[in-house]
DNA sequence: ATCATATTGACAGTATACTGATAGACAGCA
DNA sequence: TGCTGTCTATCAGTATACTGTCAATATGAT
């Protein structure tokens, strides 16, 4: 039978990635309280800012969002001031995405804060290690990319 | 200067930990569609299953849950019948939680398919790679376990 | 015994994420 | 032109998480 226990679960893997993301949006939220960010905010002021013309389908693709999610998300971001949505000239189904002044000064604030986050998520290994675990996670999310409902898809031209 | 791309999203551990919280759990519940169980609620049915007398707090910290989320957990749990709560004769602000055969049988059910996800997410890796893959995930979450607001809390004797 | 402190379970509020459905708009084809 | 299929944004429903708060209950110190 070997039923599994609580100590088997602790060796899984699922279960050590669920525990890596608890641990690395403490760290994000800890770093950027002053700029009241979450992650997710922040890689969608980021794609925002380097896409021009950007509307919300690409958007959830470049960063691997939920489309239903990212309509929230804007939301809140909009609401803050950081962004703004205006239609598109050429299609009528699309609202086009752009930075706000605020958004843009928010953003070069938010930088070194979340540089910071990153490091500090990294801590706990040697450089060599840290070189290796982003090698090994690049490579598991690239090999598992058609896995989520919501897939990455790079930019064609723009980044 | 030098302002963060989309292209340096990619790279930040951050990032990597979402999407591979993301495809982990997709993976998880496309294995375990047949049982109807989330990652949470297994977890939470296993260390119910190995400790006796478990009440919420505990297994909160045995599992590395919020407590305020697993409130909502167990709720679920019970509406399916799958556990079931009591007063504790010598506590009453607590509420023991045990499974009832129902939840002991889906959880037998279980427990294969969860074997099987877990090794589909284990697929990028050669068995080297995913011995090391490991070992660099347990040394994070071992060593970030008291940032997140969850911390981990090994049971006292019970496993 | 009483009072200060801690613990337990619960709740409201916010944010992320997925499923599935829908309405509006576009594009290619008969 | 009208039909069909596709794409866009949005919404309802469910599940996971965190912050902060609260009342009821225990516990330890006095």
């Amino acid at each position: 039978m070997s039923a599994t226990t609580v100590g088997d679960l602790y060796g899984m893997p699922g279960h050590l990635i669920r525990r890596a993301q608890q641990i690395a949006v403490a760290i994000f939220l800890k770093a950027c309280a002053t700029v009241d960010l979450t992650p997710v905010q922040y890689a969608a002021l980021v794609a925002i800012r380097s896409t021009p013309a950007l509307d919300a389908t690409r958007l959830s693709a470049l960063v691997a969002f939920d489309r239903s999610t990212l309509g929230n998300v804007l939301d809140r971001l909009e609401g803050k001031g950081l962004i703004a949505r205006g239609p598109s000239p050429d299609d009528r189904r699309i609202k086009r995405i752009a930075l706000t002044p605020a958004g843009a000064q928010l953003l070069d604030r938010a930088e070194p804060l979340v540089a910071e986050a990153q490091a500090r998520i990294l801590e706990p290994f040697s450089d060599g290690e840290a070189a290796l675990f982003m090698r090994l996670m690049t490579r598991f999310v690239d090999s598992h990319n058609a896995a989520s409902r919501a897939p990455l898809r790079r930019a064609g031209g723009t980044d």
